[in-house]
DNA sequence: TCAATGCTTCGGTCCAGATCGAAGCATGAA
DNA sequence: TTCATGCTTCGATCTGGACCGAAGCATTGA
């Protein structure tokens, strides 16, 4: 009787509505706060952050604390096509609900995260940077190369003035919208004053929405190519 | 945030214990009573009797009543093959209910999946036919060849007569202890009862192992060899 | 330093559902 | 008919765990 693995316990971890919600919420491939997951299942904070640790505790989801934030993920690629499969069985039975609601494509495209560049722009501004030795990678840790130093000194930022004791000057930071890193750390934040001081764009009052004119775009396109 | 199926009705289904350990005792394949599964889950006939109907509804079992018994079956292959993918899954993340007993082992060297071999025996089964070109795989999709129909039609099996508008001649399907694909579809199960049918190999009662003579061992490694 | 924010922990309430005994229905055997 | 068996339904109990408010902790910003 006693034979395999426990399917009970992954069927429990699955199987309450607001962790449900809080997974499919996650299988977009981004990573999420607490707060948000909460809301997305509809539960209080503290309640959320009960699931969550009991989430991670089966293997199901990874956290990365940053900040005062801590982003949770599926564990890995297995994860999600478990949840998958499940998700086709379920559709198979008529276990259905509802429609999406429309999302917000500005929010993606461009947005602040605390004080530096999010959504598809940031993502492709340090794509940019690392595919042009800019900045190098090593794991989670970013460095501004020597080439990179004189890079950004002339886009016209003093770089000199970004070093501070209390603060990184390089810094990698996920991005819900992507799923992968954009720039943080005191040269994000400068590249995004630079960015508003130029007239390149604006900040959406009452919204994280980071608006860039059409001048704008073309100019950060030109300045942060992708091949 | 509410999209798509509902797997959490399905989750809490599999999530209670006596329920999980109905399902698993019907992946064997067998048919069993309510008496049966009250006893392999143990719980009162009462509590069985509950949980059967929570099943059916839920669209995981299949019943057919015949005389005083009434007979349970996982409801499809499909329903098979989801537990087996959730159990590959809980084992991947170490969720194992028992100590690594006797029975373990036996479990891992050869068991039944539903209705076809798995285990270490199964996964090398289809890695021979790969190796010798008797099934094509392409992705997920795995494919009799010309040169494995005469192969298999030389075994004995009446290749013909396994084609099913319902069902596919080949499948793959993941092994939860190998993590790696073994033989499913009509001819995986002809395969099985190949073995059981020449003596090869036996089921052993109220359990999922298929325990392989010494000389059945032997003709089913020369039968499929791997280099 | 203090205040704001994001999250966790603690303490207590509450309820869905798992459980079983007893009774109720079938079916089959005599 | 009468009895035995297999299973379901009913009624009642009980508990795991989902839930939230308040307090506590950690990080960041001023």
């Amino acid at each position: 009787m006693k034979e395999g693995p426990d399917i009970a316990r992954l069927g429990t971890l699955i199987g309450d509505p607001a962790r449900a919600n809080m997974l499919t919420a996650l299988m977009g491939g981004q990573a999420l706060t607490a707060s948000e997951l909460a809301q997305a299942a509809g539960v209080s904070l503290p309640t959320a952050s009960s699931h969550l640790s009991k989430l991670e505790d089966g293997g199901l989801l990874s956290q990365r604390k940053q900040g005062r934030h801590r982003y949770f993920a599926l564990a890995d690629t297995a994860t999600g096509a478990m949840l998958e499969s499940l998700m086709g069985f379920a559709a198979s039975r008529g276990h259905l609900r509802h429609k999406p609601g429309p999302k917000d494509p500005a929010l993606r495209k461009a947005r602040i995260c605390y004080d530096h560049l999010a959504g598809d722009f940031g993502v492709r501004m340090l794509d940019s940077f690392l595919c042009e030795g800019v900045i190098a990678a090593e794991g989670e840790k970013l460095t501004l190369t020597k080439a990179g130093h004189a890079r950004v000194s002339a886009l016209g930022i003093d770089v000199e003035s970004l070093h501070s004791p209390r603060r990184p000057l390089c810094k990698s930071c996920l991005d819900w919208s992507e799923r992968r890193s954009h720039l943080a750390g005191s040269l994000g934040r400068a590249l995004l004053g630079h960015f508003i001081d130029n007239g390149w764009a604006r900040r959406v009052a009452d919204s994280r929405i980071i608006d860039f004119t059409p001048e704008g775009e073309r100019r950060f396109m030109a300045v942060f190519p992708v091949d």
